[in-house]
DNA sequence: TTAGGGTTAG
C-alpha cells in the first residue's frame, strides 16, 4: 500500500493545480449556482424537465425524499414549482437548507414565508432559530425571539432549547441562561443545550457544574451529555474531571459510541495525559479515522512530533485512508520538526487525492509554510483561497509576523474589516506584538480603544498583550496601570510586569513583584524566573539573582535552562567575575549555546579580558560546522578584534561569515511623530527631512568623542567612526529632536543591540539638548538622562 | 430541538 509519507511530494503541481481549482465543489459555489430565493422572485424561466412532474401528493413524497437523501437543490428545485405551499412544505424546505449549513438562505426563505402571509407553527421555529445561530445573526435572533410571543410558542419546549443554543453561539450566555431558568418544563435537550451552551463561550467549569446539576434532579445522561461533558474537562484540563466521566461511559456501557470514543481520545490529550489516550486507543476495535486523527493531533499537542508521524503512518498500515482532517492534523507536526519536506509531501498528496481547495486545510499549510520560514508559500496559497475566514487571515498574519513582513501583516489587518469581519482576540494579540516592535505607541493606543468597545476588556490574554506593548513602546506607567487593573491576572501577566521593569531597569520592583505574586499564592514557572532573573540581571542585582537562581530548582523543582543561565553569565559579567562565569559555562549540565558564548564574549570585551576573548573565539571558531547561526556571535567577535587593532581577524571573521552566508542584520531604528511610525536604516536619506536631519546631526557629532566616551586605540576610531556616525538610531533620535516639543522626551525602538558609539552619542545628546532621550534596543531600554545611561554602561 | 476528530495568538 502506498502510505503519503512515501508519495515524493507531488507539491511541484501544487500551484498549478489551485489555479485551476479542481477537487470538489464547495458548498457556497453549489448554494450560489441555485438561489431559491432569487429564483423565486424572478419567476423562475428554468427548464421543468429536470424535475418529476406529479401530483401535489407524489410532490410531498419527493421533497421529503430529497431532503432525507441531503439533495438540497432537488428539493428547492421541486419546493420552488409546487403551487401550494402549506406551512408544512415550507418548514421542510427551510429544515433542509438549516440542515445543510445554508443559514442565511434559510432566513431568506423564512422571510419569504412571511411575506407571503404564511404562518409559521411550532416547528418552524427551532429550524429557524438554528439558522439565527448558524450565522451569527442576533439581531434577526432577538426578533423571531420577540415574535414567539405572538404565536403563543414563548414556552414551547423545543422552541426554548433552540433559543439556549442560538443565544450561545452569538456569545450571549446570559440570554441562554435566562430561557433556561424560566422554562415551565425542562427535558434532557434542554440540559443538554445548556451544558453546550457554556462551552460555546468557553467556560467549561460552569458546563460541568450544570452537568452535576442535572445529576442531581434525576436526569441521566446521554451521548450527548457526555460529549459535551468531556469536551468541558479538556476545556480547563482537568484529568480528574475527564476520569470520572469515563467511569460514567463504563458505567452507562457507552464505550462503543465511535463519538464518544473520539472525544475520550480527545480529553485525554488535551488533558495531556497522552498514555491514558494511547491505552483507551489500543482498546478501540476496530478503530475508525476520527479516533486515529485525535491520536495524531494528540501527539504534536503533547509534543510528540514523531510519534504524530508513525501514527500516520501506522493508520494507512491499518489499512485506513487519511481524510482531510488526518491531514489538517498531521501539519502541526511538520512545523515542530521544520520539516518543510514532509509538509509539501503532504500538500502534494492533499491535490493527488482533490482534498483542495479546503479553507481549512489551506489555513493548515499557511500557518505550516510561516512557520517553517517561507511566507511566500503561505501568501500564494492565501491569495488563491476564494474562501477566507478571520482564523486564515490571523494565521496569514502570524506567518507573516513570524517572518518580520510586519507592513504586509499590517494590511491584512486592516483589510479585516473590508470583508465584513472584525479583529479577535487572537488577531489583536498578534498586532499588538508588531506595535511592540517598531514602537507605534499610538497605533497601540487606538488598538486598546478598540479592544475597550469590543468587549474584550475582561481577556486576560489581550490585557496582558497590551501590557507588553505599553512597555516596549516606552510607556512603562501606562503598562502598569492596566497590570494593577487586571481582574484575574494569570503567570503570564505576572511574568509580562516582572520582565518589563527588569527590561526598563527597574530591578528592585521586579523582585518586588516576584515577592508579591509568590505571597498571592501563585506558582511561579520557568518564565518567571527568567523574568526576574534577567530583571536582577540588568540592575546588576547580583545577590538576589543567585537567590532565584538557586531557588527555582530548590524551592519550585523548575530546572534551569539555557535562558537562566544565560541570565547568570550577565550578571557574573557584569561584575566582572569572569572566572565564575567561565566556571558556570563548563560545569553547567547543558550545552552551551551562541547566546551562552555571546554572553561571555560581551564580557570579556567590557572587562579587555583578552585571554578569556581568545578561549570564546577558539571554542566558538571550532564549531563553526554545526548549523547554528552564530551571526551575532561572530559580529561581536569581528568589533571585539577590531578594538584590538587586529585586522587580520576581522578579515577572518568576515570571511567566515562569508563562507556560511552569514549576514548582519541590517539595522533598523523606529520612531513615532505624530502617530505614524517612520523607518530609518544606517545612513538612510529617504525621509523627506533628510538635508536637516544630517545638519542636525554634524552639530551634535562636533566633539564626539569628549568626556563622556572611554578611551579607543586611534586606529579602531579612525576605520570605525565613519561606519557609526550615521548609523540609523542617530538619524532617527535627530528626527524625533526636532519634529517634537522641546523638553519631551524622545523614544526609538531598534531591532539590534546599540552600538558602544551610539551609546556615547546618546549620552551626549540627552546632556546637550536637556532632554530625555529612550533607546529601546533588542535585549533592554536604554533611559538617557543627563549624560547618564539608566543601563549604567553595561549591557 | 442537542453531540466527536478541523486551521490562529503569550
Amino acid at each position: 500500500m502506498t502510505t503519503i509519507l512515501s508519495l515524493n511530494s507531488s507539491f511541484k503541481f501544487a500551484v498549478n493545480e489551485n489555479k485551476t481549482r479542481r477537487g470538489p465543489k464547495r458548498a457556497s459555489e453549489f448554494i450560489n449556482q441555485y438561489d431559491p430565493i432569487k429564483q423565486k422572485i424572478s419567476n423562475s424561466v428554468r427548464s421543468k424537465s429536470s424535475v418529476m412532474k406529479t401530483s401535489s401528493s407524489r410532490q410531498m413524497e419527493n421533497l421529503v425524499s430529497y431532503v432525507e437523501d441531503g439533495s438540497v437543490e432537488n428539493a428547492l428545485q421541486l419546493f420552488d414549482e409546487m403551487n401550494k405551499r402549506s406551512t408544512f412544505l415550507w418548514n421542510i424546505a427551510i429544515r433542509a437548507l438549516t440542515s445543510n449549513g445554508y443559514f442565511e438562505e434559510a432566513l431568506d426563505l423564512y422571510h419569504q414565508m412571511r411575506t407571503e402571509g404564511v404562518q409559521p407553527d411550532k416547528f418552524t421555529f427551532p429550524f429557524v432559530i438554528k439558522a439565527c445561530g448558524g450565522c451569527l445573526d442576533l439581531v434577526t435572533g432577538k426578533k423571531v425571539h420577540s415574535n414567539l410571543f405572538k404565536f403563543g410558542l414563548i414556552s414551547d419546549l423545543h422552541v426554548s432549547n433552540s433559543l439556549i443554543l442560538m443565544y450561545a453561539k452569538v456569545g450571549h450566555i446570559g440570554s441562554a441562561e435566562k430561557v433556561f431558568d424560566e422554562m415551565p418544563v425542562r427535558d434532557l435537550v434542554s440540559w443538554n443545550s445548556m451544558i453546550n451552551a457554556y462551552l460555546f463561550v468557553n467556560n467549561g467549569l460552569t458546563s460541568l457544574t450544570c452537568f452535576s446539576r442535572m445529576q442531581q434532579s434525576g436526569i441521566k445522561p446521554d451521548r450527548f451529555t457526555i460529549v459535551s461533558a468531556l469536551h468541558a474537562s479538556s476545556l480547563i484540563h482537568s484529568l480528574p474531571n475527564g476520569k470520572q466521566i469515563h467511569a460514567i461511559i463504563i458505567k452507562t456501557k457507552s464505550e462503543s459510541n465511535e463519538m464518544i470514543q473520539t472525544s475520550l481520545i480527545d480529553m485525554y490529550v488535551k488533558c495531556n495525559a497522552i498514555n491514558y489516550a494511547e491505552r483507551f486507543f489500543n482498546l478501540i476495535s476496530p478503530r475508525h479515522v476520527a479516533a486515529w486523527n485525535a491520536m495524531i493531533r494528540g501527539y504534536n499537542l503533547n509534543n510528540k512530533p514523531l510519534e504524530s508521524f508513525s501514527c500516520l503512518k501506522k493508520m494507512q498500515e491499518n489499512r485506513i485512508n487519511p481524510d482531510v482532517i488526518s491531514l489538517i492534523n498531521f501539519l502541526p507536526s511538520c512545523s515542530q520538526l521544520q520539516s518543510m519536506f514532509s509538509g509539501k509531501t503532504i500538500h502534494g498528496y492533499a491535490i493527488r487525492i482533490g482534498f483542495l481547495p479546503h479553507f481549512v486545510l489551506e489555513t493548515a499549510l499557511i500557518d505550516l509554510y510561516g512557520k517553517c520560514g517561507n511566507p511566500r508559500l503561505s501568501e500564494i496559497i492565501f491569495d488563491r483561497m476564494d474562501q477566507r475566514n478571520l482564523i486564515s487571515r490571523n494565521t496569514m498574519i502570524d506567518a507573516l509576523v513570524k517572518n518580520g513582513r510586519y507592513q504586509h501583516a499590517l494590511k491584512i489587518f486592516r483589510d479585516i474589516w473590508d470583508h465584513d469581519l472584525k479583529p479577535d482576540p487572537t488577531t489583536i494579540t498578534m498586532i499588538l506584538d508588531i506595535i511592540s516592535d517598531i514602537a507605534g505607541l499610538q497605533e497601540g493606543k487606538r488598538i486598546h480603544g478598540y479592544v475597550v468597545i469590543s468587549g474584550f476588556y475582561s481577556n486576560t490574554f489581550v490585557l496582558n498583550s497590551l501590557v507588553y506593548m505599553y512597555a516596549k513602546c516606552g510607556d512603562l506607567d501606562s503598562g502598569r496601570v492596566l497590570f494593577d487593573r487586571i481582574l484575574t491576572k494569570d503567570i503570564v501577566s505576572w511574568n509580562t510586569i516582572i520582565l518589563a521593569n527588569g527590561f526598563h531597569g527597574f530591578g528592585e520592583i521586579s523582585v518586588n513583584l516576584f515577592l508579591e505574586m509568590i505571597k498571592k499564592g501563585i506558582k511561579p514557572n520557568s518564565s518567571t524566573f527568567f523574568s526576574v532573573l534577567s530583571a536582577c540581571s540588568f540592575s546588576g542585582m547580583v545577590e538576589e539573582g543567585w537567590k532565584f537562581f538557586i531557588s527555582m530548582k530548590s524551592d519550585y523543582g523548575i530546572d534551569p535552562g539555557i535562558e537562566h543561565y544565560g541570565c547568570i553569565l550577565d550578571l557574573l559579567a557584569r561584575i566582572g567575575d569572569l572566572d565564575r562565569a567561565k566556571r558556570v559555562i563548563t560545569e553547567m549540565p547543558l550545552e552551551p549555546t551562541s547566546r551562552i558564548w555571546g554572553s561571555l564574549l560581551g564580557a570579556s570585551r567590557k572587562h579587555r579580558d583578552l585571554e578569556l576573548a581568545e578561549f570564546v573565539a577558539n571554542r566558538v571558531l571550532s564549531c563553526e560546522h554545526d548549523n547554528t547561526d552564530h551571526t551575532g556571535l561572530y559580529v561581536l567577535l569581528s568589533n571585539l578584534y577590531a578594538e584590538m587593532g587586529r585586522w587580520e581577524d576581522v578579515r577572518r571573521v568576515k570571511s567566515l561569515m562569508e563562507s556560511q552566508r552569514l549576514r548582519k542584520t541590517d539595522g533598523l531604528t523606529f520612531v513615532e511623530v505624530k502617530g505614524e511610525t517612520f523607518r530609518f536604516m544606517n545612513g538612510d536619506r529617504s525621509h523627506k527631512d533628510s538635508n536637516l536631519i544630517y545638519k542636525v546631526l554634524d552639530v551634535i557629532l562636533e566633539n564626539r568623542y569628549g568626556d563622556l566616551c572611554k578611551f579607543k586605540p586611534v586606529d579602531f576610531l579612525q576605520r570605525m567612526s565613519k561606519s557609526t556616525d550615521w548609523h540609523s538610531v542617530r538619524l532617527a533620535v535627530c528626527f524625533g529632536l526636532i519634529s517634537t516639543a522641546i523638553g519631551k522626551p524622545v523614544l526609538v525602538r531598534k531591532n539590534v543591540r546599540i552600538c558602544e558609539d551610539c551609546h556615547c552619542v546618546m549620552k551626549k545628546i540627552s546632556l546637550t539638548c536637556q532632554r530625555e532621550i529612550v533607546v529601546g534596543d533588542s535585549k533592554i531600554f536604554h533611559h538617557f538622562r543627563h549624560g547618564r545611561c539608566s543601563c549604567h554602561d553595561y549591557w
